[in-house]
DNA sequence: AAAGGATATTGACAAGTATCGATATGCTAA
DNA sequence: TTAGCATATCGATACTTGTCAATATCCTTT
């Protein structure tokens, strides 16, 4: 922290004074760190690709075993991408006999929007 | 990938065939990983942090050195971060004599948001 | 009941990252 | 020019994460 006095006023670059006192963070610890996990799990191309597939489908849903081949990842990374994208709330998913169907959860992605302003 | 073909009917499981031919990502490689890296600047909470604390100032930049204080966090720490949100373009920076004064790019965050859908 | 397939979990490893102490750089004032 | 401070960089370390092979789980069909 450096001192607040400034004596000379000889050009533009004392005219402001830093280092005031510690002023409240607007955004908490808490919400830093959940805001974080999400962003977390927006944070990889894999993941982002799967998002937007499943956004992107026509009925609104896509079947797991659709989404293996197209990012070109083994079958394990890609249930475990999709285990964070679920956890971080992005997607639901929804069992049918040996299929697991996958949506977006766009209130998330909406929500996630409005709080970046 | 499992086979197509369904035969039985006899409940809504298996109203939906799953595993259609690989459709094109919306998305592509090269965007997902661009975007990817904006998230990943958003994924820590000191980071959010600062950029609250940036995003929120009176007069909208804040000098590095009242950075370091409200975080909690070491003065290289601090520094590491700023140039992360930097090169992330989610900053920008103004050297003034010893001091550096740092301002949120709101544009960026907006474009982000728009991105969101 | 047994076989086969879809999905999830486990274990291991390589790569990336957050952190801090020590140090370098660069500006200002004396 | 020297001293002192603000900021950035370096080096090291502990922790996290993306990836895949192997395996487990669970459902359906025969």
């Amino acid at each position: 922290m450096a001192t607040r006095t400034v004596k000379s006023t000889k050009s533009k670059l004392e005219t402001k004074v830093c280092c005031g006192t510690a002023r409240d963070i607007p955004l908490s610890e808490r919400d830093a760190a959940e805001l974080a996990s999400v962003f977390a799990a927006l944070s990889d191309p894999v993941r982002l690709r799967l998002l937007s597939i499943i956004s992107s489908a026509p009925d609104g849903e896509v079947c797991a075993c659709d989404l293996v081949t197209p990012t070109g990842k083994s079958q394990p990374t890609v249930s475990h991408h999709l285990k964070i994208l679920f956890e971080a709330g992005l997607v639901e998913r929804e069992k049918r006999g040996v299929w697991v169907w996958y949506r977006a959860v766009s209130e998330r992605l909406d929500s996630l929007a409005s709080r970046l302003h």
